[in-house]
Formats: C-alpha cells, sequence, structure tokens
DNA sequence: ACTCTCCCTTGATACATATCATTCTACGGG
DNA sequence: CCCGTAGAATGATATGTATCAAGGGAGAGT
C-alpha cells in the first residue's frame, strides 16, 4: 500500500479537466471526493496485482504507471503506460473479474483510489460519465486492435520506432524539446515493443548511429522525429 | 448493400437472451425494433469497410463474419470473429471515429442494422444496456491485451492450437462433435494466427500427422482436444 | 573510495519463420 | 467433359530475431 495523505479535492485535481471525470455531474464529483482516498507510491511500487480482486477503481493525481500481463513463460508484456488524468482498473471492475495486469509505478505517483460500489453507482446514474468510459473503452480497444496488426505483421526495427513515438505521445518530453521525460529499463522497452531486451538494446544502438536517437543511460533524446516516423513506417 | 426482406422482431430474435439487448428494456427494444433495417448478405460480402463513417451498428441475427484489419502491407490481420446475437460496429460509432476494421461475412447472414442517432440515444437512456455495452467493451478488451500478450511471446505452433480453440468456442462444432462449423481458407487462418500462409499450412499438416486433426479440404476436424490445448500451451 | 550488483552492451550462434518457387489438387464455367 | 484458375501443399532458401555467453560500466551502499 502507499503512504495516505491529504486528499487534493477531485474540483482541484491538475488534470480534472482532461480525465473521464470531467464530464461527470458536479455533484457526482463531490460524492467521490468525499469517499476517495489519496495514496503516494514509490517508484517500483505495485499498486495492483495480476490476478487479485478488484475493489474500485484508480485515479491518476500525479506520476507514471506501467499495466503489463506476466507471460505463460514468466516474461512481462507491458500492456498500457498511465499517466496523470487517466483511469485505470476499470476493465476488471466493469466485467467483474479479477485483474489482468499488474500496475506498477514508474516514477513517484499520487493516485486516488475509487470504491466499486460508489463507482459503479454513479455509473448507473450518470449518463454522461457512462458515455465517456464507452469512449475510453472503445479508444482503448481500437489502439489495442491496431497494436495487434502491428505485432503480427511488422518488424521489430519498426515496432521500436512506433514505441518511442508511443512514449513521446503519452509522456512527453523535458523542456528541451528532445528527451524523453520517463526513465524506462532497456527491458522494460523491449516489453513494451514485444521483443527480446538484446534485440531492443541492438537497434536503439543502430538508431543512435543512424543519428535518430541519443542515449544517455536512461535518458532517451529523439533527435530526428522526421526519421522515427519514417522508420515507424506508419500509415494508418 | 445486402438485399432487403421482411424484419424478423427482435423479440423473436432467437439470439435475444445472448445478445447485449437481452438487458435493454422492453420498450427500447421495441423502438429498435420498429427503426431496425434487415438484410441478407451472401458469402464474401463486405457489410462495411475500413476508413468508412460509421451510420449505425449491425446486429448479427443469423451467420459468421469476420472483422479484420488492411496492415500497411496489405496483408489482412483478423481482428474478431462475429456470430449471431453480436453486435459489430458499435467501437467505431462510440469513439465518433471512421471504421477500423472491415466486416465480410464468411457465409450466408442476415444481419439487423440499426441507426446511429436510435441506438445513442436508447443508450443515454437505458443504464442497463450502457452497462451491457461497457461489460462487452470490457471483454474484448481483455481478449484483446491476451492477444498482444501471446503475438509477442508464443511461438507459431502454440498461437495456431490456441487459434483452433478459438474457433471452436466461438462457432461450435458441427454435430459429429469435431468438426469446426465455419469454412476458412488457409490464407484466413494464418491471418488469425498472424503468421504466413505457408507456414499455417505446414503448422496444420504437423497437426495432421500428429493425430490431434483432421483435414478434409476446408474442413477441419478436431481430434484430439486434449492435446491441441496442451499444444496451446494455456495457463492464464 | 571501493566493492558489489544490476543493468547495459556486444559478439557468436541457433532457430523459427518468412519468402520464393514449384507442383498438386479441386472446383466452377464454358 | 476438359480446361483454367485459385487455393493448397511441399521443398529450398534466406533472414530476422531469440538465445546463450561474456565483458563493461555506473550507481548504491558500506
Amino acid at each position: 500500500m502507499g503512504s495516505t495523505l491529504q486528499n487534493p479535492a477531485c474540483q482541484h485535481c491538475k488534470d480534472r479537466f482532461s480525465s473521464v471525470f470531467c464530464k461527470a455531474e458536479q455533484c457526482n464529483l463531490e460524492e467521490i471526493d468525499q469517499a476517495k482516498v489519496c495514496s503516494v507510491y514509490k517508484k517500483g511500487q505495485v499498486i495492483f496485482h495480476e490476478g487479485a480482486y478488484p475493489f474500485g477503481v484508480y485515479c491518476i493525481n500525479d506520476g507514471k504507471i506501467k499495466l503489463s500481463h506476466s507471460g505463460d513463460d514468466g516474461r512481462e508484456q507491458i500492456i498500457r503506460l498511465v499517466k496523470a488524468g487517466d483511469i485505470m482498473g476499470y476493465k476488471a471492475l466493469l466485467s467483474n473479474e479479477r485483474y489482468t495486469a499488474t500496475a506498477t509505478a514508474l516514477e513517484d505517483s499520487s493516485i486516488c483510489f475509487i470504491p466499486k460500489d460508489l463507482f459503479m453507482s454513479i455509473l448507473q446514474k450518470d449518463a454522461a460519465l457512462s458515455f465517456e468510459m464507452m469512449r475510453i473503452l472503445s479508444s482503448e480497444l481500437r489502439k489495442a486492435e491496431l497494436k495487434i496488426t502491428h505485432l503480427a505483421q511488422k518488424p521489430v526495427r519498426e515496432r521500436l520506432a512506433e514505441t518511442l513515438l508511443f512514449i513521446k505521445e503519452t509522456y512527453g518530453l523535458e523542456e528541451d524539446g528532445h528527451t524523453l521525460s520517463v526513465r524506462l529499463s532497456r527491458e522494460e522497452i523491449a516489453n513494451l515493443v514485444g521483443t527480446a531486451t538484446e534485440s531492443a538494446i541492438r537497434l536503439l544502438s543502430e538508431f543512435k548511429k543512424d543519428g535518430m536517437i541519443e542515449l544517455e543511460g536512461k535518458k532517451i533524446r529523439l533527435l530526428d522525429i522526421h526519421q522515427i516516423v519514417k522508420t515507424a513506417n506508419l500509415q494508418d
């Protein structure tokens, strides 16, 4: 468990305008505000575990989280990157099943927990919120299906380039306008791409040699985004 | 377009108990019943095309449909198999985007079309239907994420075995209790597995040699399901 | 400052799978 | 009925990627 601290009000949450709840009715927001519990999780800490039963949804106040499956042979597959304003854990809750993924903090994160019963009851009466949930689910599903196609049809090189762009889209860049603002291990990058760690390393080195990126420990600087897009070979 | 014919009433649709609409309120069902248009599509006919704008959702009355992406190099990736009682086209509708997949009839099929406005307005007022939609979306998302993990981590042999089981789960078996009740080309099977057609053919031959299956044209008989499960190496 | 450990890196090799080429088969139309 | 064509099957080969093995570097804790 993360350590509990003073709950920031949802109405003042810095990402309230981009989150699901921006569509929720004000009275429901207040209700959530009173029931939620906000905690801080340290980098590397697990928020919930694959196989466990869900008791609510998590709303990221601040921080970065990875959601990952553990494959049959124990290898991790990163399914989703979660950022401030996003929610997680809703899939298991809605389909009334156990978590199918493990949530791990990529850096120190502040996360609100909203109890299941409350979330579900508000979902019943707040059509706008329901709608927004469906929109999110649809969008996630679309992304997942695209990923399936790419995994099945694209070589690792293209998928790695695509992943770099995806990380950039998700977490953005630092002030210099080049450095990815998240530190991932090579293994994590590989588990995002769906390849072996060594392959990811080798290809990153190639990208570097080609002048597309710059590597400095876990810092990755995207130097030539145009070239990366070309390497990713995106057309849909 | 498929040829229009006398609309069967939703209330009498043979799969009404297993479809989304089983949760919908009766009055809404009647409303749908009046507005929907039912058509018959011949095997191979396209119901909707990737890139087109959605004008409603499709509910399968009878038949079998494949939903597929066209990859960058034009190779097809089959995303989903649709059966009677299922709906399709909701993802694009909900996220208000164009279709990301093409729907093609695998055999002659009878399909109802429900106009966008009606569907959306009923979704607004019918919480139970909304809930069911979220349940479906969550479940699809869960399946998609599992598929991602398997594509990234499992060899083709295991994925092929898994696919055979998946086809069986989706469309069931013929009266003999062994034959898959859908005829797919080798290429379609490969596009479901995410591999080259030749690889799928080769592995099917191996499965046959190992006594797991029997092949007769497009008929596939599952002889030793236990062995197929073992080959699929499922544990989650 | 120094070790210890973890992660990164690089190289050598093996293997699964894609690709190309060819033959075989079955089916539908003239 | 036979030909033509599309799909299926099989073989030969190429290649991308995983795996195994070993070295190198950087940060954490003592």
